[in-house]
DNA sequence: GCCAACGTTGGC
DNA sequence: GCCAACGTTGGC
C-alpha cells in the first residue's frame, strides 16, 4: 500500500463535491504534469491518499482511496494524459494546514512542503500516521 | 494582487 | 540539446 496527496482548488473541485460523489468516486482529471501524471501510473486499487484544499484553507481535509488505476483521462484527446478515480473515505476532525506541516519536524520534509506546486505527490508511511494522527482520524477509519 | 518558483515551449 | 522566454501555480 502507497500512500498519496492530491491538491485541488476549492473552487474547481472541493473536498465537499468529492464528498457527495460518494462510493462511486471522481476521475481525478486535467492533470497536466508529466510528474504527477507518473504518481498516478503508479498507484495501485486501494492505495490511500490526502485531499488538500489549496489556496484559501491551505489544509489537508480528507482521506481518499483509489479506486481505478491509471486510465485515459476524459476532458482531454491527447493520450499523454491519464488519471485515476478515487472516492472519499472519512473528512478530517481537525484539518491539517500547511502551517502545521512546515512546523512538525516529523512533516517538514513533505513535497507538500517542498514543492507545494506539484498536484499529486507521494506521501510516506510515516508522513500518513502523523497526519492521520493530527487530523484526529482514529484507526478504525483509516 | 503580487511575485517567486517551476514547468513547458520553441528558436537556434 | 541548450536555454531564453513565457505561462501557470499557489503562498503570501
Amino acid at each position: 500500500m502507497q500512500y498519496w496527496l492530491f491538491k485541488s482548488e476549492p473552487s474547481s473541485w472541493s473536498w465537499q463535491q468529492q464528498l457527495e460523489r460518494g462510493e462511486q468516486g471522481e476521475e481525478w482529471d486535467g492533470v497536466r504534469n508529466y510528474q504527477a501524471r507518473n504518481h498516478m501510473r503508479a498507484m495501485a486499487i486501494g492505495d490511500r491518499g490526502f485531499f488538500y484544499h489549496s489556496q484559501k484553507d491551505k489544509a489537508i481535509v480528507g482521506l481518499v482511496e483509489v479506486i481505478a488505476t491509471a486510465h485515459p483521462d476524459s476532458t482531454t484527446e491527447d493520450e499523454r494524459w491519464e488519471c485515476v478515480d478515487i472516492r472519499a473515505l472519512a473528512s478530517l476532525p481537525t484539518p491539517v494546514t500547511l502551517e502545521v506541516c512546515k512546523l512538525d519536524p516529523r512533516l517538514a520534509g513533505m513535497v507538500l512542503v517542498s514543492n507545494p506546486r506539484l498536484s499529486v505527490q507521494p506521501v510516506t508511511a510515516e508522513e500518513y500516521t502523523v497526519i492521520c494522527e493530527l487530523g484526529g482520524l482514529t484507526s478504525q477509519s483509516t
